[in-house]
DNA sequence: AGCACGCCGACT
DNA sequence: GTCGGCGTGCTC
């Protein structure tokens, strides 16, 4: 076989094409190496994807670089992941390969780190410049501590540009790392199991070295997280990897120390607050395989692992594992996929699983492992409704809810109240004319921010100083309507004086660590009210909190999204949850409408078994996921008529693919930052005939010009279908 | 996505 | 006369 001479290079640029180069002589490429290519006038980062590929005709090659290291940045498994992904998800393959490296790596710099940078003298003297005191001492420092690093000898004093200074004359030379491989695991043995628990862990999968999915079904409160460690002691080898997945807002201080107690330095972690230094040491721990456990946000399931042996993603019904822009994958599904193609153990825990998770268990794709009661003393909380139509609200909490906050506290317990809106109130209006302040770029109303004054659009970044009066007829009956975390946070604080009222919203946490503050002081056990949104309702462990209040439960029973439901039971779950979780036992009051509604009632009821069940059987009779596959085709233009247009004309090419397709429709917030957006929906009972449809279509797309200002995006498996 | 080319309007 | 707006087209 004579060497390729050419090779087919993925760019990080949103083309759904490759480009191919010439491999220059006595140059070797593999796939998944990083080179360095000329594009244009520009030079580019590419990786390779294939070798001895035949160019298109008519096309002179312009030439690679060596490989920017001796390895492939993209081991096989990964690189077979990504490429499966990027044909599931339809997003060209350079982005999706090049969302698999850290940011230092995208942009052609060295895989090393600055930390690594080791140094050792060539000889013990050298001939330095008279006058180069800081030099000489510098290379006496190395000389006495070989393989110290660049940042220790910045600590020590010197500059880097003394270090490269001495390195240029040759005096001093990088020099291999001491071993500081992630250690076998120093921490305890594995937690104490209850027997429930027990009996839920001798159901999963031994270290097997075949596919296994099992969804972990345990209730708020069970322990999922002692289980989860107690696994990974058991089965996972000393010298093996295992991803645990986690929402982001789970990946608290708390469960990291909680993993480390038990694997000290095994565990790494990776989410969005790192810097591209530690993303960068971190990515490359892994792909050295050293036999971390890495626990990490939605990305973290493409890092380049290598030794992979345990899955584990938590609360697994949680949205934020879909990305909601670019590359749109669901880090739970590609997780999935991942073990399937790495033949290894995965374990999706929740206490409300997702719909298709439960529908998997159903089919017996996923083993379906319940784990019962509560740990410990805690006894499941006891929902009750109440009904709030023609009832006087006081910032709408009725005097039910307020007698029941008062008692609480009074015990001296903690209250925790869920409103579903930041802000003070979502809407402002005038009582004389009806006039209702909307934003000016987008089909929203302004919500009133009481804290500085200010109406701002929850969609755009426009916001105006709040007015006084109606800025249509100057009436003084201009005012707040609804309900929202201020509003409520301003009432509980006035009824309730003596006790602390603390806000949690994305607002009132803006701020680095002052989610930990508001924690800390919650975990004094003092008598307290907690206001917020769906921040409050994951991971937070509030052992004092015996009564949680539910300001509006409705949203979701109406909604034109039909995972509505879902995730309202999901949330409302979630929240309850949040109640008794110490010794004493936990209420939860759901102010409502609409209390005979039955999906309330069946919530109530407190089993999500069934409730899971009915709406699975929703699901089936309307024809939706996960009976069918569903992906969107979304435009957005200068125009409602131009979005609807590229639509239509894309319907008929869709229908001959044999898919239903539904629309176009304006979006349900038609407008936003002054785009008009509208969708198509595309269904199938066939995964296979959708994706091959959506190929056409995207292929298509990819050849028409657009006019201008026009975009289009597909999004499969859509998690928002509004 | 960049980046360049190119074709029209409004400035010293 | 040129500076610069962003529409159009191309990148192996």
């Amino acid at each position: 076989m004579t060497r390729p001479q050419t090779a087919r290079i993925a760019l990080n640029r949103p083309l759904r094409r490759l480009f191919d180069y010439a491999i220059p002589p006595s140059v070797e490429v593999r796939p998944g190496q990083r080179v360095q290519v000329p594009f244009g006038r520009q030079s580019l980062t590419g990786l390779v994807v294939e070798t001895g590929v035949e160019p298109p005709p008519g096309i002179t090659l312009k030439t690679l670089s060596e490989p920017l290291e001796t390895w492939s940045a993209l081991p096989e498994s990964t690189f077979r992941l990504l490429t499966w992904a990027s044909d599931y998800y339809q997003h060209p393959l350079g982005e999706c390969l090049f969302t698999a490296l850290p940011p230092a790596l995208r942009r052609g710099r060295p895989a090393q780190t600055k930390a690594e940078q080791h140094w050792r003298a060539v000889e013990s003297e050298a001939a330095l410049p008279g006058n180069a005191h800081r030099q000489k001492a510098l290379l006496e420092t190395i000389v006495a501590a070989p393989g110290i690093t660049s940042s220790s000898l910045v600590g020590a004093g010197f500059t880097r540009a003394q270090i490269r200074s001495l390195e240029n004359r040759g005096a001093i030379i990088q020099t291999e790392p001491p071993s500081d491989r992630a250690a076998p695991d120093s921490g305890l043995p594995a937690p104490k199991l209850s027997p429930a628990q027990q009996e839920a862990a001798d159901q999963l999968p031994g270290s097997t070295r075949t596919f296994c999915a099992s969804l972990l079904y345990g209730v708020t409160g069970s322990g999922k997280t002692e289980l989860y460690l107690d696994y990974l002691k058991q089965h996972l080898g000393q010298d093996e990897q295992a991803l645990v997945l986690v929402p982001e807002i789970n990946l608290t201080p708390q469960t990291l120390a909680r993993f480390r107690r038990y694997f000290g330095n095994r565990i790494v972690v990776w989410h969005s607050a790192l810097n591209d230094g530690e993303r960068l040491a971190t990515w490359l721990k892994v792909r050295h395989g050293e036999p971390v456990i890495l626990i990490g946000t939605r990305s973290a399931v493409l890092l380049p692992f290598t030794g992979l042996r345990t899955i584990i993603v938590d609360e697994e019904h949680d949205s934020s594992y879909k990305q909601g822009e670019g590359f749109r994958y669901s880090g739970r599904d590609v997780a999935v996929y991942r073990a399937h193609l790495n033949q290894c153990p995965i374990i999706l825990g929740s206490a409300t699983p997702s719909l298709e998770s439960w529908h998997n268990a159903h089919q017996g794709k996923y083993r379906l492992i319940t784990l019962g009661e509560r740990a410990g003393k805690a006894r499941p909380p006891e929902l009750a409704l109440l009904d709030i139509r023609s009832r006087p609200l006081q910032a709408g909490l009725c005097k039910p809810a307020l007698d029941a906050i008062h008692q609480t506290l009074a015990r001296g317990e903690q209250a925790l109240v869920f409103v579903n809106r930041r802000g003070f109130a979502p809407v402002m209006m005038c009582f004389d004319c009806g006039h209702i302040a909307e934003c000016p770029h987008c089909d929203t109303r302004l919500t009133y921010h009481r804290r500085d004054r200010a109406m701002r659009c929850h969609h755009c970044d426009y916001q105006q100083a709040a007015q006084q009066t109606c800025p249509k007829c100057s009436s003084e009956n201009y005012q707040p309507v609804g309900q929202g975390t201020e509003r409520t946070e301003e009432t509980l604080t006035e009824a309730f004086p003596e006790t602390p009222v603390v806000r949690v919203d994305r607002d009132s946490t803006q701020r680095r660590g002052s989610i930990q503050s508001i924690l800390d002081q919650v975990n004094t056990g003092q008598p307290c009210v907690l206001v917020g949104t769906q921040m409050l309702a994951k991971g937070h462990d509030f052992p004092n909190v015996t009564l949680v209040v539910v300001v509006n439960a409705d949203g979701g029973l109406f909604s034109v999204d039909f995972r509505a439901p879902e995730q309202m039971i999901q949330t409302l779950l979630q929240v309850s949850g949040r109640a008794g979780r110490g010794d004493k036992p936990g209420r939860v009051l759901i102010q409502t409408c609409h209390s005979d509604h039955p999906l309330l009632h069946a919530l109530c009821r407190g089993d999500y078994r069934s409730i899971a069940d009915q709406l699975l059987t929703e699901r089936e009779s309307g024809q939706l996921p996960p009976f069918r596959s569903m992906a969107i085709l979304r435009a957005e233009a200068d125009s409602m008529q131009a979005s609807l247009q590229l639509l239509d004309s894309l319907k008929p090419l869709a229908q001959a693919t044999g898919i239903d397709v539904w629309g176009p429709l304006p979006a349900v917030i038609a407008r936003k930052a002054n785009r008009h957006r509208a969708q198509l929906v595309l269904c199938s009972n066939s995964r296979g005939q959708l994706n091959q449809s959506l190929t056409r279509l995207c292929q298509h797309l990819d050849q028409s010009r657009l006019p201008p200002g026009s975009k289009w995006i597909v999004d499969v498996d859509p998690q928002e279908t509004g």
